[in-house]
DNA sequence: CACCCGATTATCT
DNA sequence: GATAATCGGGTGT
């Protein structure tokens, strides 16, 4: 069976339209030979100009240069002296930034989801995503990649505010899905 | 160059 | 539930 790996037009869209539509798809990430995949469980959508919450709100600098880079790229960026989180960029051309964050996935072991990993900490750090693989292409088979996964039950689809912000509290743009 | 703080998490009460 | 831990980038002196 070939798998299909997630086109980069995909990621061509409105964040939020990509956030939710990541759900149910699968993330590989292969280090030292072996390999792990996570059905993508729980996102979050950050637009740029028109979003306070966005770090890329305020203008591009070093440290968010990725977030104005290709769509289907990472954005990794470190956190609170001890995290890193992940984003892939996604935007349409309204904006000149944007990305959505990787909140939770839950691990694949032998097809079947085995472990659920919450948060995005906890994310990256099962999977050995540090900013070494800032600004990587997902959208290429290597070491880290996106596939298409599983059709998910729109229904079973949640919409929230999102997560440890404190601007743009009233927009429902993390989404994620009990499985 | 000093100061401030964050898209978090572990640990304590 | 509340809070300390922890550090690189952003902002202003």
């Amino acid at each position: 069976m070939k798998e299909i790996i997630v086109p980069r037009n995909f990621y061509a869209r409105d964040a939020v339209q990509v956030a939710r539509e990541l759900l149910g798809k699968v993330i590989v990430r292969v280090v030292d030979g072996r390999e792990q995949r996570g059905i993508i469980v729980e996102t979050e959508a950050y637009r740029s100009t028109d979003d306070p919450a966005c770090h890329a709100f305020r203008g591009k600098t070093a440290r968010n240069s990725s977030l104005f880079g290709p769509v289907g790229h990472t954005y990794i960026y470190f956190i609170y002296g001890n995290h890193y989180c992940m984003n892939i960029v996604a935007k349409d051309e309204s904006t000149p930034a944007g990305g959505v964050l990787i909140r939770a996935i839950h691990l694949l072991k032998d097809g079947k989801p085995a472990l659920r990993i919450d948060g995005p900490g906890r994310f990256t750090r099962s999977l050995h995503i540090t900013n070494n693989e800032n600004s990587h292409d997902v959208t290429k088979f290597g070491p880290l990649f996106v596939t298409e996964g599983i059709l998910l039950d729109p229904g079973a689809i949640v919409c929230t505010p999102r997560i440890g912000i404190s601007c743009a509290k009233e927009r429902l743009w993390r989404f994620y899905t009990t499985l």
